[in-house]
DNA sequence: ATGGCTCCATACTGGAGA
């Protein structure tokens, strides 16, 4: 079973490059971000049309979630990010598809740091690891991924001293990310390539992705009854050099 | 230190992204 994430930046503008990519890889399930579309301009048919049953959350101009399942039956478990009705912004969505629970997330970008964008980061984080604990005690499979807007490492950025004052890097934001994985959550990419350099995410500017200039903020986090059916993981690089990509590159896990 | 690029909105410009 093959699962991946994928933060598109804008569904509509990304939808040739996003079926090209799902024709090459074939996942089984897609977990998408930052669709940038309210939920009737979601391009149902053009997904139906490529072979995938599909539910979403969207929103106006910014943020929205959505997870594709080519095969498996999807039942909707929490739409939105519990435990603040005041939060309006669409970056969470849960379902469980074939016996597994999988968590896709848009975790707010939360710049400049200090400040109330970065307040509602922090906000954020402490509630998806108020649901993260949830399910950590439930002991059952589970998946959480997304772009978490985190740097959890130095080793995860190509240059490490430009980005300390940055909300993808600050303490605080780090500190956040390892309370989440001292539940007893796996990173899943660094089970399979503890020591290679990885990037999911290259810069518009500048020529990033030509300097490989990236960092890795698109996780994959797996509970500890699922990260022992982990066999492979990675990333697409290449999708970044293809025209009209988005910022993002699309990360997969495979599970026996 | 700045700006470089790309997306979306109701649009010839600005906000947000990371």
């Amino acid at each position: 079973m093959k699962i991946a994430t994928y933060n598109v930046n804008g569904i509509r503008a990304r939808l040739p490059v996003l079926l090209r990519w799902l024709e090459q890889e074939s996942p089984d399930v897609v977990c998408l971000q930052e669709l940038k579309a309210p939920d009737d301009k979601f391009p149902e048919k053009e997904i139906e049309e490529a072979g995938y049953s599909a539910i979403w959350h969207g929103q106006k101009s910014w943020n929205g979630v959505a997870i594709l399942s080519r095969e498996y039956e999807m039942e909707e478990v929490v739409r939105g990010l519990p435990g603040d009705p005041d939060d309006l912004q669409s970056r969470y969505l849960e379902v469980v598809v074939n016996g597994i629970v999988i968590c896709c997330l848009y975790l707010p970008n939360g710049n400049p740091a200090p400040g109330p964008k970065f307040d509602y980061k922090l906000e954020w984080f402490d509630r998806l690891n108020l649901r993260a604990q949830e399910l950590m005690a439930l002991d059952i499979p589970v998946v959480i991924t997304g772009d978490f807007n985190v740097i959890p490492t130095e080793k995860d950025v190509y240059k490490p001293e430009r980005w300390v004052d940055d909300a993808l890097f600050r303490p605080e934001t780090r500190a956040a990310y390892h309370a989440l994985i001292a539940q007893g959550w796996n990173d899943a990419i660094r089970i399979v390539y503890p020591y290679d350099v990885i990037y999911t995410f290259y810069d518009y500017f500048r020529n990033a992705f030509g300097r490989n200039a990236g960092l890795r903020i698109d996780h994959f986090l797996l509970s500890p009854k699922l990260v022992d059916r982990l066999t492979d993981a990675g990333v697409n690089r290449d999708v970044r050099g293809w025209e009209k990509s988005s910022d993002h590159v699309p990360v997969w896990i495979a599970l026996k």
